[in-house]
DNA sequence: GAGCACCTAGACAGAGTTGTCTAGTCGGAG
DNA sequence: CTCCGACTAGACAACTCTGTCTAGGTGCTC
Protein backbone atom coordinates (compact mmCIF):
# COMPACT_ATOMS: atom_id res chain seq x y z
CA UNK A 1 0.00 0.00 0.00
CA UNK A 2 3.12 2.18 0.41
CA UNK A 3 5.10 2.50 -2.02
CA UNK A 4 3.79 0.52 -5.47
CA UNK A 5 6.77 -0.36 -7.71
CA UNK A 6 5.81 -1.73 -10.80
CA UNK A 7 2.85 -2.91 -12.42
CA UNK A 8 0.92 0.23 -13.18
CA UNK A 9 0.20 -1.08 -17.12
CA UNK A 10 -1.71 -3.74 -15.93
CA UNK A 11 -4.88 -1.83 -17.36
CA UNK A 12 -3.62 -1.87 -20.79
CA UNK A 13 -5.05 -5.09 -21.58
CA UNK A 14 -8.44 -5.25 -22.95
CA UNK A 15 -8.21 -5.81 -26.97
CA UNK A 16 -5.07 -7.22 -27.97
CA UNK A 17 -6.21 -10.75 -27.73
CA UNK A 18 -3.87 -12.22 -30.32
CA UNK A 19 -1.37 -14.18 -28.06
CA UNK A 20 2.10 -13.80 -26.43
CA UNK A 21 2.51 -9.94 -25.56
CA UNK A 22 4.90 -8.53 -27.82
CA UNK A 23 5.58 -6.13 -24.80
CA UNK A 24 8.76 -8.51 -23.19
CA UNK A 25 9.19 -11.54 -22.00
CA UNK A 26 9.08 -11.42 -18.08
CA UNK A 27 11.48 -13.00 -15.85
CA UNK A 28 11.33 -16.03 -14.25
CA UNK A 29 10.40 -15.58 -10.78
CA UNK A 30 6.99 -13.32 -12.48
CA UNK A 31 6.35 -16.36 -13.94
CA UNK A 32 6.54 -18.75 -10.88
CA UNK A 33 4.17 -16.07 -8.75
CA UNK A 34 1.73 -15.41 -11.54
CA UNK A 35 1.56 -19.60 -11.54
CA UNK A 36 1.28 -19.99 -8.17
CA UNK A 37 -1.12 -17.15 -7.51
CA UNK A 38 -3.47 -18.23 -10.46
CA UNK A 39 -3.47 -21.74 -8.50
CA UNK A 40 -4.10 -21.06 -5.47
CA UNK A 41 -6.19 -17.49 -5.36
CA UNK A 42 -8.09 -19.13 -7.70
CA UNK A 43 -8.78 -22.33 -5.70
CA UNK A 44 -8.98 -20.78 -2.14
CA UNK A 45 -9.96 -17.07 -2.46
CA UNK A 46 -7.62 -14.12 -2.62
CA UNK A 47 -8.49 -13.53 1.15
CA UNK A 48 -7.78 -17.28 2.31
CA UNK A 49 -4.86 -17.57 0.81
CA UNK A 50 -1.61 -15.80 2.52
CA UNK A 51 1.99 -14.48 0.84
CA UNK A 52 3.86 -17.32 1.80
CA UNK A 53 1.76 -19.60 0.69
CA UNK A 54 2.07 -18.00 -2.73
CA UNK A 55 5.68 -17.44 -2.28
CA UNK A 56 5.98 -21.32 -1.21
CA UNK A 57 4.66 -22.38 -4.15
CA UNK A 58 6.30 -20.65 -6.34
CA UNK A 59 9.45 -21.70 -4.82
CA UNK A 60 10.80 -18.21 -4.86
CA UNK A 61 11.58 -15.61 -2.16
CA UNK A 62 9.55 -12.84 -0.66
CA UNK A 63 11.45 -10.02 -1.43
CA UNK A 64 11.38 -11.41 -5.49
CA UNK A 65 7.79 -11.17 -4.72
CA UNK A 66 7.64 -7.32 -3.59
CA UNK A 67 10.72 -6.02 -5.50
CA UNK A 68 8.20 -7.64 -8.68
CA UNK A 69 4.66 -6.56 -8.06
CA UNK A 70 5.09 -4.30 -4.91
CA UNK A 71 2.63 -5.37 -2.97
CA UNK A 72 -0.19 -8.34 -2.68
CA UNK A 73 -3.03 -6.32 -4.31
CA UNK A 74 -1.34 -5.40 -7.38
CA UNK A 75 -0.08 -8.98 -7.58
CA UNK A 76 -3.92 -10.11 -7.49
CA UNK A 77 -4.84 -7.83 -9.79
CA UNK A 78 -2.13 -9.09 -12.22
CA UNK A 79 -3.66 -12.95 -11.93
CA UNK A 80 -6.59 -11.59 -12.62
CA UNK A 81 -5.54 -9.59 -15.62
CA UNK A 82 -3.81 -12.69 -16.88
CA UNK A 83 -6.51 -14.83 -16.85
CA UNK A 84 -8.86 -12.32 -18.32
CA UNK A 85 -6.18 -12.42 -21.13
CA UNK A 86 -6.20 -16.20 -21.16
CA UNK A 87 -9.75 -16.27 -21.55
CA UNK A 88 -10.29 -13.60 -24.31
CA UNK A 89 -7.63 -15.42 -26.28
CA UNK A 90 -9.55 -18.82 -25.53
CA UNK A 91 -13.17 -16.61 -26.65
CA UNK A 92 -11.51 -15.34 -29.71
CA UNK A 93 -9.51 -18.44 -31.12
CA UNK A 94 -13.02 -21.25 -30.96
CA UNK A 95 -15.08 -18.19 -32.06
CA UNK A 96 -12.61 -17.76 -34.98
CA UNK A 97 -13.32 -21.48 -36.21
CA UNK A 98 -16.63 -20.66 -36.78
CA UNK A 99 -18.37 -18.53 -40.38
CA UNK A 100 -21.46 -17.75 -39.70
CA UNK A 101 -22.16 -14.96 -36.68
CA UNK A 102 -24.75 -17.63 -34.98
CA UNK A 103 -22.36 -20.42 -34.57
CA UNK A 104 -19.83 -17.84 -33.51
CA UNK A 105 -22.12 -17.03 -30.50
CA UNK A 106 -23.35 -20.93 -29.73
CA UNK A 107 -19.25 -21.47 -29.90
CA UNK A 108 -18.71 -19.17 -27.03
CA UNK A 109 -20.68 -21.43 -24.92
CA UNK A 110 -18.94 -24.48 -26.22
CA UNK A 111 -15.91 -22.43 -24.49
CA UNK A 112 -17.95 -22.42 -21.31
CA UNK A 113 -19.44 -26.15 -21.42
CA UNK A 114 -15.75 -27.45 -21.48
CA UNK A 115 -14.51 -24.65 -18.84
CA UNK A 116 -17.04 -26.01 -16.30
CA UNK A 117 -16.50 -29.54 -16.71
CA UNK A 118 -12.29 -28.86 -15.92
CA UNK A 119 -11.33 -30.34 -12.73
CA UNK A 120 -10.38 -27.40 -10.17
CA UNK A 121 -13.60 -25.38 -11.64
CA UNK A 122 -15.09 -22.87 -8.89
CA UNK A 123 -16.92 -20.20 -10.61
CA UNK A 124 -16.13 -17.43 -12.06
CA UNK A 125 -12.76 -15.42 -10.68
CA UNK A 126 -13.59 -12.26 -11.38
CA UNK A 127 -17.15 -12.86 -9.22
CA UNK A 128 -15.44 -14.32 -6.64
CA UNK A 129 -12.77 -12.02 -6.38
CA UNK A 130 -14.67 -8.68 -6.01
CA UNK A 131 -16.90 -10.40 -3.56
CA UNK A 132 -14.31 -10.28 -1.26
CA UNK A 133 -12.38 -6.98 -1.89
CA UNK A 134 -13.24 -3.60 -0.55
CA UNK A 135 -16.76 -2.15 -2.25
CA UNK A 136 -14.73 0.25 -4.30
CA UNK A 137 -11.29 1.57 -4.99
CA UNK A 138 -9.26 -1.29 -5.64
CA UNK A 139 -7.80 -2.41 -8.90
CA UNK A 140 -10.06 -5.61 -9.02
CA UNK A 141 -12.95 -3.63 -9.80
CA UNK A 142 -10.80 -2.29 -12.86
CA UNK A 143 -9.95 -5.70 -14.17
CA UNK A 144 -14.02 -6.81 -13.54
CA UNK A 145 -15.53 -4.03 -14.80
CA UNK A 146 -12.78 -4.45 -17.97
CA UNK A 147 -13.19 -7.76 -18.58
CA UNK A 148 -17.50 -7.87 -18.14
CA UNK A 149 -17.47 -4.70 -21.11
CA UNK A 150 -15.18 -6.81 -23.12
CA UNK A 151 -17.29 -9.93 -23.38
CA UNK A 152 -20.40 -7.91 -23.24
CA UNK A 153 -18.97 -5.98 -26.24
CA UNK A 154 -18.09 -9.63 -27.51
CA UNK A 155 -22.00 -10.46 -27.80
CA UNK A 156 -22.97 -7.00 -29.55
CA UNK A 157 -20.99 -7.52 -32.34
CA UNK A 158 -21.62 -10.75 -32.47
CA UNK A 159 -25.65 -9.69 -32.88
CA UNK A 160 -24.66 -6.87 -35.14
CA UNK A 161 -23.17 -8.94 -37.30
CA UNK A 162 -26.33 -11.21 -36.99
CA UNK A 163 -28.58 -8.56 -37.73
CA UNK A 164 -30.66 -7.99 -34.93
CA UNK A 165 -32.97 -5.06 -34.05
CA UNK A 166 -31.12 -4.11 -31.18
CA UNK A 167 -27.86 -5.74 -30.83
CA UNK A 168 -26.94 -3.67 -27.78
CA UNK A 169 -29.81 -5.73 -26.09
CA UNK A 170 -29.06 -9.15 -27.29
CA UNK A 171 -25.31 -9.11 -26.61
CA UNK A 172 -26.55 -8.35 -22.81
CA UNK A 173 -28.92 -11.25 -22.95
CA UNK A 174 -25.90 -13.30 -24.27
CA UNK A 175 -23.49 -11.76 -21.65
CA UNK A 176 -26.10 -12.48 -18.84
CA UNK A 177 -26.27 -16.12 -19.76
CA UNK A 178 -22.64 -16.59 -20.12
CA UNK A 179 -22.26 -15.10 -16.51
CA UNK A 180 -25.28 -17.34 -15.41
CA UNK A 181 -23.88 -20.39 -16.77
CA UNK A 182 -20.85 -19.80 -15.11
CA UNK A 183 -21.63 -19.37 -11.73
CA UNK A 184 -24.64 -21.63 -11.68
CA UNK A 185 -22.12 -24.20 -12.54
CA UNK A 186 -19.72 -23.34 -9.93
CA UNK A 187 -22.45 -22.96 -6.80
CA UNK A 188 -24.25 -26.13 -7.53
CA UNK A 189 -21.01 -27.64 -9.07
CA UNK A 190 -23.35 -29.35 -12.33
CA UNK A 191 -21.43 -27.83 -15.50
CA UNK A 192 -25.18 -28.74 -16.95
CA UNK A 193 -25.94 -24.81 -17.24
CA UNK A 194 -23.42 -24.27 -19.97
CA UNK A 195 -25.95 -26.36 -22.03
CA UNK A 196 -29.06 -24.89 -20.52
CA UNK A 197 -27.16 -21.51 -21.41
CA UNK A 198 -26.25 -22.46 -24.72
CA UNK A 199 -29.73 -23.57 -25.55
CA UNK A 200 -31.46 -20.30 -24.26
CA UNK A 201 -29.38 -18.32 -26.46
CA UNK A 202 -30.20 -20.37 -29.27
CA UNK A 203 -33.56 -19.64 -28.43
CA UNK A 204 -33.13 -15.89 -27.95
CA UNK A 205 -31.08 -15.64 -31.57
CA UNK A 206 -34.14 -17.83 -32.96
CA UNK A 207 -36.65 -15.31 -32.04
CA UNK A 208 -34.24 -12.23 -32.79
CA UNK A 209 -32.29 -13.14 -36.04
CA UNK A 210 -34.14 -12.14 -38.73
CA UNK A 211 -35.27 -14.85 -40.86
CA UNK A 212 -34.64 -14.32 -44.35
CA UNK A 213 -31.22 -14.01 -44.60
CA UNK A 214 -29.53 -17.16 -45.84
CA UNK A 215 -25.96 -15.58 -47.12
CA UNK A 216 -23.04 -15.77 -45.39
CA UNK A 217 -22.00 -12.31 -45.62
CA UNK A 218 -20.58 -11.17 -42.17
CA UNK B 1 -13.96 -23.64 16.00
CA UNK B 2 -13.56 -25.30 19.43
CA UNK B 3 -16.60 -25.56 21.68
CA UNK B 4 -20.11 -25.09 19.48
CA UNK B 5 -22.53 -23.98 21.63
CA UNK B 6 -26.17 -22.90 20.12
CA UNK B 7 -27.08 -22.74 16.64
CA UNK B 8 -27.46 -26.55 15.08
CA UNK B 9 -30.44 -25.95 14.29
CA UNK B 10 -29.48 -23.36 11.66
CA UNK B 11 -29.68 -26.44 8.69
CA UNK B 12 -33.47 -26.39 9.19
CA UNK B 13 -35.03 -23.81 7.75
CA UNK B 14 -35.76 -24.92 3.61
CA UNK B 15 -39.83 -25.64 3.26
CA UNK B 16 -41.43 -23.68 6.15
CA UNK B 17 -41.46 -19.95 4.25
CA UNK B 18 -44.61 -18.71 6.09
CA UNK B 19 -43.34 -16.32 8.31
CA UNK B 20 -41.82 -15.17 11.81
CA UNK B 21 -40.92 -18.91 13.03
CA UNK B 22 -42.98 -20.53 16.02
CA UNK B 23 -39.96 -21.82 18.22
CA UNK B 24 -39.49 -18.62 20.46
CA UNK B 25 -39.13 -14.93 19.61
CA UNK B 26 -35.26 -15.00 20.10
CA UNK B 27 -33.16 -13.09 22.30
CA UNK B 28 -32.64 -9.06 22.03
CA UNK B 29 -28.07 -9.42 21.63
CA UNK B 30 -29.07 -12.42 18.84
CA UNK B 31 -31.47 -10.01 16.92
CA UNK B 32 -29.36 -7.30 17.09
CA UNK B 33 -25.72 -9.35 16.23
CA UNK B 34 -28.08 -10.89 13.07
CA UNK B 35 -28.85 -7.56 11.74
CA UNK B 36 -25.77 -6.20 12.12
CA UNK B 37 -24.13 -8.92 10.62
CA UNK B 38 -26.66 -8.58 7.71
CA UNK B 39 -25.45 -5.13 7.15
CA UNK B 40 -21.93 -5.50 7.63
CA UNK B 41 -21.36 -9.15 5.89
CA UNK B 42 -23.07 -8.15 2.94
CA UNK B 43 -21.53 -4.93 2.13
CA UNK B 44 -18.31 -5.79 2.79
CA UNK B 45 -17.90 -9.20 3.09
CA UNK B 46 -17.54 -12.30 5.14
CA UNK B 47 -13.49 -11.93 5.46
CA UNK B 48 -13.02 -8.66 5.94
CA UNK B 49 -15.70 -7.70 8.17
CA UNK B 50 -14.43 -8.81 11.64
CA UNK B 51 -15.91 -9.67 14.76
CA UNK B 52 -14.87 -5.89 16.44
CA UNK B 53 -16.52 -4.51 13.87
CA UNK B 54 -20.02 -6.78 14.25
CA UNK B 55 -20.10 -6.23 18.07
CA UNK B 56 -19.81 -2.67 17.59
CA UNK B 57 -22.34 -1.99 15.10
CA UNK B 58 -24.91 -4.06 17.16
CA UNK B 59 -24.07 -2.64 20.50
CA UNK B 60 -23.56 -6.02 22.34
CA UNK B 61 -20.62 -7.37 23.89
CA UNK B 62 -18.18 -9.92 22.67
CA UNK B 63 -18.74 -12.27 24.96
CA UNK B 64 -22.97 -12.41 23.97
CA UNK B 65 -21.71 -12.84 20.48
CA UNK B 66 -19.70 -15.92 21.57
CA UNK B 67 -22.59 -17.17 23.73
CA UNK B 68 -24.91 -16.82 21.60
CA UNK B 69 -23.14 -18.31 18.33
CA UNK B 70 -20.04 -20.10 19.45
CA UNK B 71 -18.38 -19.07 16.55
CA UNK B 72 -18.00 -16.27 13.53
CA UNK B 73 -18.58 -19.31 11.06
CA UNK B 74 -21.50 -19.79 12.93
CA UNK B 75 -22.76 -16.65 13.18
CA UNK B 76 -21.65 -16.62 9.03
CA UNK B 77 -24.13 -19.49 8.48
CA UNK B 78 -27.49 -17.79 10.84
CA UNK B 79 -26.56 -15.00 8.83
CA UNK B 80 -27.07 -16.47 5.35
CA UNK B 81 -29.71 -18.70 6.55
CA UNK B 82 -31.76 -15.71 7.66
CA UNK B 83 -31.32 -14.22 4.42
CA UNK B 84 -32.24 -17.04 2.74
CA UNK B 85 -35.75 -17.19 4.68
CA UNK B 86 -36.48 -13.33 3.77
CA UNK B 87 -35.72 -13.82 0.19
CA UNK B 88 -38.26 -16.96 0.22
CA UNK B 89 -40.84 -15.20 1.88
CA UNK B 90 -40.49 -12.31 -0.22
CA UNK B 91 -40.68 -14.93 -3.42
CA UNK B 92 -43.56 -16.82 -1.49
CA UNK B 93 -45.12 -13.65 -1.01
CA UNK B 94 -45.14 -12.16 -4.40
CA UNK B 95 -45.90 -15.42 -6.16
CA UNK B 96 -49.06 -15.59 -3.92
CA UNK B 97 -50.51 -12.28 -5.66
CA UNK B 98 -50.81 -14.13 -9.27
CA UNK B 99 -52.97 -16.96 -10.24
CA UNK B 100 -51.86 -18.70 -13.31
CA UNK B 101 -48.08 -20.16 -13.02
CA UNK B 102 -46.75 -18.69 -16.21
CA UNK B 103 -47.70 -14.64 -14.09
CA UNK B 104 -45.82 -16.73 -10.82
CA UNK B 105 -42.88 -17.21 -12.39
CA UNK B 106 -42.42 -13.84 -13.79
CA UNK B 107 -43.65 -12.29 -10.82
CA UNK B 108 -40.35 -13.76 -9.15
CA UNK B 109 -38.22 -12.32 -11.97
CA UNK B 110 -40.05 -8.60 -10.82
CA UNK B 111 -38.65 -9.77 -6.92
CA UNK B 112 -35.22 -9.42 -8.66
CA UNK B 113 -36.14 -6.42 -10.52
CA UNK B 114 -36.95 -4.75 -6.90
CA UNK B 115 -34.32 -6.53 -4.93
CA UNK B 116 -31.25 -5.35 -7.22
CA UNK B 117 -33.11 -1.85 -7.39
CA UNK B 118 -32.12 -1.04 -3.37
CA UNK B 119 -29.63 0.99 -2.56
CA UNK B 120 -26.56 -1.19 -0.93
CA UNK B 121 -27.30 -4.17 -3.19
CA UNK B 122 -24.15 -5.76 -4.18
CA UNK B 123 -24.69 -9.07 -5.82
CA UNK B 124 -26.07 -12.52 -4.38
CA UNK B 125 -25.25 -12.81 -1.09
CA UNK B 126 -24.52 -16.50 -1.37
CA UNK B 127 -22.52 -16.63 -4.23
CA UNK B 128 -20.26 -13.66 -2.19
CA UNK B 129 -20.28 -15.75 0.95
CA UNK B 130 -18.90 -19.22 -0.73
CA UNK B 131 -16.62 -17.10 -2.95
CA UNK B 132 -14.42 -16.56 0.37
CA UNK B 133 -14.64 -19.63 2.16
CA UNK B 134 -12.95 -22.84 2.47
CA UNK B 135 -13.56 -24.99 -0.63
CA UNK B 136 -15.75 -27.69 1.25
CA UNK B 137 -16.65 -28.90 4.84
CA UNK B 138 -17.96 -25.48 5.86
CA UNK B 139 -21.80 -24.67 6.79
CA UNK B 140 -21.52 -21.86 4.20
CA UNK B 141 -21.91 -24.39 1.74
CA UNK B 142 -24.51 -26.10 3.08
CA UNK B 143 -26.48 -22.78 3.21
CA UNK B 144 -26.08 -21.78 -0.23
CA UNK B 145 -26.73 -25.39 -1.59
CA UNK B 146 -30.10 -25.80 0.28
CA UNK B 147 -31.14 -21.83 -1.03
CA UNK B 148 -30.10 -22.66 -4.23
CA UNK B 149 -31.94 -26.38 -4.41
CA UNK B 150 -34.79 -24.54 -2.91
CA UNK B 151 -35.05 -21.99 -5.69
CA UNK B 152 -34.63 -24.49 -8.31
CA UNK B 153 -37.80 -26.75 -7.04
CA UNK B 154 -39.91 -23.40 -7.14
CA UNK B 155 -39.48 -22.85 -10.96
CA UNK B 156 -39.55 -26.54 -11.32
CA UNK B 157 -42.80 -26.77 -9.32
CA UNK B 158 -44.20 -23.73 -10.95
CA UNK B 159 -43.10 -25.16 -14.63
CA UNK B 160 -44.84 -28.49 -13.88
CA UNK B 161 -48.07 -26.47 -13.08
CA UNK B 162 -47.98 -24.95 -16.11
CA UNK B 163 -47.43 -27.91 -17.84
CA UNK B 164 -44.08 -27.97 -19.93
CA UNK B 165 -42.80 -31.04 -21.17
CA UNK B 166 -39.72 -31.24 -18.49
CA UNK B 167 -40.25 -29.14 -15.73
CA UNK B 168 -36.72 -30.34 -14.60
CA UNK B 169 -34.91 -28.91 -17.18
CA UNK B 170 -37.17 -25.27 -17.52
CA UNK B 171 -37.00 -24.91 -13.25
CA UNK B 172 -32.97 -24.99 -14.07
CA UNK B 173 -33.16 -22.96 -16.99
CA UNK B 174 -35.28 -20.57 -14.64
CA UNK B 175 -33.17 -20.49 -12.02
CA UNK B 176 -29.64 -19.86 -14.05
CA UNK B 177 -31.70 -16.71 -15.38
CA UNK B 178 -32.58 -15.62 -11.85
CA UNK B 179 -28.66 -16.35 -11.12
CA UNK B 180 -27.25 -14.53 -14.11
CA UNK B 181 -29.58 -11.83 -13.26
CA UNK B 182 -28.66 -11.03 -9.97
CA UNK B 183 -25.31 -11.81 -10.32
CA UNK B 184 -24.87 -9.68 -13.70
CA UNK B 185 -26.84 -6.76 -11.40
CA UNK B 186 -24.40 -6.47 -8.99
CA UNK B 187 -21.44 -7.26 -10.85
CA UNK B 188 -22.18 -4.43 -13.35
CA UNK B 189 -23.74 -2.32 -11.28
CA UNK B 190 -26.56 -2.37 -13.74
CA UNK B 191 -30.46 -3.24 -12.35
CA UNK B 192 -31.30 -3.50 -16.54
CA UNK B 193 -30.34 -7.08 -15.91
CA UNK B 194 -33.49 -8.56 -14.65
CA UNK B 195 -35.51 -6.77 -17.18
CA UNK B 196 -33.45 -9.14 -19.12
CA UNK B 197 -33.90 -12.08 -17.32
CA UNK B 198 -37.25 -11.52 -17.06
CA UNK B 199 -38.02 -11.17 -20.69
CA UNK B 200 -35.39 -14.33 -21.29
CA UNK B 201 -38.21 -16.25 -19.38
CA UNK B 202 -40.74 -15.08 -20.66
CA UNK B 203 -39.30 -16.23 -24.12
CA UNK B 204 -38.40 -19.49 -22.88
CA UNK B 205 -41.91 -20.00 -21.35
CA UNK B 206 -43.45 -19.18 -24.62
CA UNK B 207 -41.54 -22.06 -26.40
CA UNK B 208 -42.22 -24.44 -23.87
CA UNK B 209 -45.85 -24.21 -22.45
CA UNK B 210 -47.93 -26.00 -24.68
CA UNK B 211 -50.01 -23.50 -26.55
CA UNK B 212 -53.61 -24.78 -26.34
CA UNK B 213 -54.31 -24.43 -22.38
CA UNK B 214 -56.34 -21.62 -21.72
CA UNK B 215 -58.18 -22.33 -19.37
CA UNK B 216 -56.45 -21.55 -15.77
CA UNK B 217 -56.90 -24.72 -13.42
CA UNK B 218 -53.47 -25.01 -11.72
C1' DG C 1 -33.23 -9.41 49.98
C1' DA C 2 -31.27 -13.58 47.47
C1' DG C 3 -30.59 -15.89 43.47
C1' DC C 4 -30.27 -16.11 38.70
C1' DA C 5 -30.20 -15.40 33.80
C1' DC C 6 -28.45 -12.29 30.80
C1' DC C 7 -25.83 -8.81 29.71
C1' DT C 8 -21.34 -5.36 29.38
C1' DA C 9 -16.45 -3.92 29.35
C1' DG C 10 -12.22 -5.04 28.14
C1' DA C 11 -7.65 -7.34 28.91
C1' DC C 12 -5.17 -10.94 26.87
C1' DA C 13 -3.32 -15.11 24.45
C1' DG C 14 -2.04 -17.11 20.26
C1' DA C 15 -2.01 -17.28 15.68
C1' DG C 16 -1.80 -15.12 11.21
C1' DT C 17 -1.29 -11.10 8.22
C1' DT C 18 1.55 -7.81 5.02
C1' DG C 19 5.56 -5.63 4.22
C1' DT C 20 10.74 -4.32 5.26
C1' DC C 21 15.35 -5.19 5.80
C1' DT C 22 19.87 -7.41 6.21
C1' DA C 23 23.08 -10.71 4.51
C1' DG C 24 24.48 -13.64 1.28
C1' DT C 25 24.60 -16.53 -3.31
C1' DC C 26 25.17 -17.08 -8.14
C1' DG C 27 26.07 -16.24 -13.06
C1' DG C 28 27.60 -13.60 -16.44
C1' DA C 29 29.74 -8.98 -18.78
C1' DG C 30 33.31 -6.00 -19.13
C1' DC D 1 39.00 -10.21 -11.18
C1' DT D 2 35.41 -7.29 -10.30
C1' DC D 3 31.17 -5.44 -10.49
C1' DC D 4 26.19 -5.85 -11.02
C1' DG D 5 21.68 -7.38 -11.31
C1' DA D 6 18.59 -10.84 -9.92
C1' DC D 7 17.69 -13.91 -6.76
C1' DT D 8 17.34 -16.53 -1.84
C1' DA D 9 16.76 -17.12 3.15
C1' DG D 10 14.67 -15.60 6.86
C1' DA D 11 14.38 -12.47 10.96
C1' DC D 12 11.44 -8.92 12.41
C1' DA D 13 8.14 -5.04 13.04
C1' DA D 14 3.65 -3.79 13.33
C1' DC D 15 -0.31 -4.82 12.93
C1' DT D 16 -5.24 -7.61 12.86
C1' DC D 17 -7.93 -11.54 13.78
C1' DT D 18 -10.57 -15.00 16.60
C1' DG D 19 -11.67 -16.70 20.82
C1' DT D 20 -11.26 -16.88 26.19
C1' DC D 21 -11.60 -15.22 30.56
C1' DT D 22 -12.33 -12.22 34.61
C1' DA D 23 -15.15 -8.87 36.88
C1' DG D 24 -19.07 -6.68 37.34
C1' DG D 25 -23.81 -4.62 36.37
C1' DT D 26 -29.09 -4.93 35.79
C1' DG D 27 -33.68 -6.52 36.13
C1' DC D 28 -36.67 -10.38 37.13
C1' DT D 29 -38.80 -13.75 40.23
C1' DC D 30 -39.34 -16.10 44.45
Amino acid sequence: MTRQIGIVKAMAVHQKTTRSAPEKIEGSAREKLLRAAGELFYAEGVHTVGIDRVIERAGVAKASLYNTFGSKEALVTAYLTERAQTRQEALTQRIAKEAAPREKILAAFDVVAELVKRPGFRGCAFVNASAEGQPDADGVRGVCTSTRSWTRALFTELSRELGVREPERVGARLALLYTGAVVSAGMDRNPDAAEDARALAAMLLDAEAPKRTRRARS
